[in-house]
DNA sequence: ACATCTTGTGCACACGTGGTCACATACGCT
DNA sequence: AGCGTATGTGACCACGTGTGCACAAGATGT
């Protein structure tokens, strides 16, 4: 970590209300009033202090704002895996409801190696909030935000700690109903792509899968793990394809259903003749006409919804009992089953 | 906007290096020098001190302490178009790249309607610098962001301001490149499809490309603008192919090159035998097998490198004068041309 | 003319930290 | 013992803001 004193010219430092207030020829606390919504000032005075102020680009320091009641508006937003589409449209959705709301997001890349560092370092500030979205978090870490009353909101992984409210999505609900559409369009040769073993999306949706199959008296015929990037699909679907025979593949999902999807048509397999592909999230690329991929959908801007719901309610009573919301799924056909 | 004051329940307050010397026995001076690497401290204290920190949670407030030395630490980082992978990957590079240096990005997307609002509440925390990722920035903005000090550093799009460093891509040199390669190849009949008319990005890749058509005695046959994404692109490669004879497709970036082979697809037009698709920017995606598109690599490590290097520089020296950094792009042959 | 109420403003404090300064303690040396 | 020096530590201040409190000045009522 490089030195933090190697600056040699100080920068110029920002205008301060004092300031403000000597060339406006009024007090320090006249300039915080005028800028404070519902503090007594005089109209003239403070439309005054106003012109003085723009000139000068003065705003209140929200450092020091922060500091005094002791809420900073920063939120730490901690994104498993940018790389994923699913995750990079959840960041977009959750960053365009966090403005509104005052709070403006910290971004920290759980794909990077360094961001457990990060996380450590990002927490001295005093968060509003700590918002995880999937990838794996430390217990350690999820301990010292409960212990400084940091409060957490995890979407798409259910952490069960003090203080940590939860969304989630019915990961098995969903490949159980799209696995049954596929039963009722008769398919049998099951094959599935999973992600990480860690990842509890997966393994939910991995169970789902099994239990619809079950229902119809079926088996899984064969299986392999990715890593729930497109690549990994490509391969996975390569291998379980040349080795087994299947009519449907169920991907963990969307990225790992699109490289299937690939892995498919180079193999000469014909989609959705022969073979059956379904992903999982329903990401905005799921949509485009070269892949038309049928698929489930978690949705985005529900979950995204209820996160800010959760953050209101929390940040309105910090004590309140944690909560955990479910959301239903729904299949979305499109041209790959 | 919601009022601020609407906490009931107020949050237990954060411990503070005072609890911590009452719990510890000692004062809150020895607290603060057992957290500052080069203060004296005898060393027992000084274990003993992070001993109790740790069980009780503390961490020094960064809030407080960039209060003191006027600088936060964090940096925001305006993205012009989160929903483009170019941008996406581009942040991700920087994220990356600004936790080792202990900066956190507070992250604004342009493509939401309500930036413009949100970068001016951000901009009352004293951040250390403002970087801008393409899209468009209101000169008032600018001229603010100056005015109380706040560096800027601009990546793919050149602002010409006091304070304001920028790095870019030889864009036309790319376009350049791309069309002498397709037209060694025998290309003559070539198409354009642009972006936002805005984008000066757009303009020079554009430019480029009439440089080499000139060059070799040819004009463009046609040429249309989209917005850069991958649906436009569709739309928009479909009414040039239909309404006129092209051999060669020029797109602005990626995107919309993805758009306009998927459309070449649909009409049964064969890339590359009868037409060259060539986009810009070489995202990720571009490399996908189901793609394999030729295109203009616009590095991202590089121009990201290049952005720290600047802010580094402009943190030591915040009165240096404006740089401007030229990235030289280079030619990607895969399957599309 | 005096009392009461309303309205506007300045003072002073708290927020949590890092650093400077002066002071206390201990140690080595003559 | 006396002195100089090295080392450790406590008291204080600055950073920029919001706000409670007290007070001044003006308006209104009797």
């Amino acid at each position: 970590m490089s030195s933090d004193n190697e600056y040699n010219t100080p920068r110029p430092r920002r205008v301060t209300a004092q300031i403000v207030a000597e060339a406006a020829g009024v007090s320090r606390s006249s300039v915080s009033r005028a800028f404070t919504p519902g503090a007594y000032l005089d109209a003239d005075k403070r439309k005054k202090i106003h012109e003085v102020a723009a000139q000068m680009g003065y705003q209140p320091n929200a450092l020091a704002a922060g500091l005094k009641d002791g809420r900073s508006h920063l939120v730490a937003v901690f994104v498993g895996n940018m790389r994923s589409a699913y995750d990079t449209e959840f960041v977009m959705a959750l960053v365009g409801q966090l403005n509104p709301l005052n709070k403006w997001p910290i971004l920290i890349d759980g794909g990077d190696q360094s961001a457990e560092k990060a996380i450590q370092q990002v927490l001295r500030y005093p968060l509003d909030a700590l918002i995880l979205r999937g990838g794996s978090m430390q217990a350690e870490v999820v301990t010292h935000c409960s212990k400084i009353g940091v409060p957490m909101i995890s979407a798409g992984r259910v952490v069960e700690a003090q203080g940590v409210d939860n969304v989630c999505c019915r990961n098995a609900e969903g490949t159980r109903i799209a696995t049954r559409v596929l039963i009722e369009k008769g398919r049998k040769k099951f094959g599935y792509i999973g992600g990480p073993e860690a990842f509890s999306s997966s393994s939910g949706r991995r169970a789902g899968l099994l239990d619809s199959l079950a229902e119809a008296g079926l088996s899984l015929v064969a299986e392999t793990d990715g890593d729930f990037t497109v690549d990994a699909g490509h391969r996975a679907a390569t291998r379980l394809l040349t080795t087994h025979s299947l009519d449907a593949l169920i991907c963990a999902n969307d990225a790992t259903a699109i490289g299937a999807l690939t892995a498919a048509r180079d193999l000469g397999v014909s989609v959705p003749e022969t073979l059956s592909v379904v992903g999982f999230d329903d990401i905005e690329m799921a949509g485009w006409p070269t892949f038309d991929l049928s698929t489930v959908c978690n949705p985005i801007d529900e979950a995204v919804e209820h996160v800010i719901q959760l953050l209101e309610k929390r940040l309105k009573n910090p004590l309140k009992a944690s909560e955990t919301i479910l959301i239903k799924p729904h299949f979305v056909p499109r041209g790959t089953h």
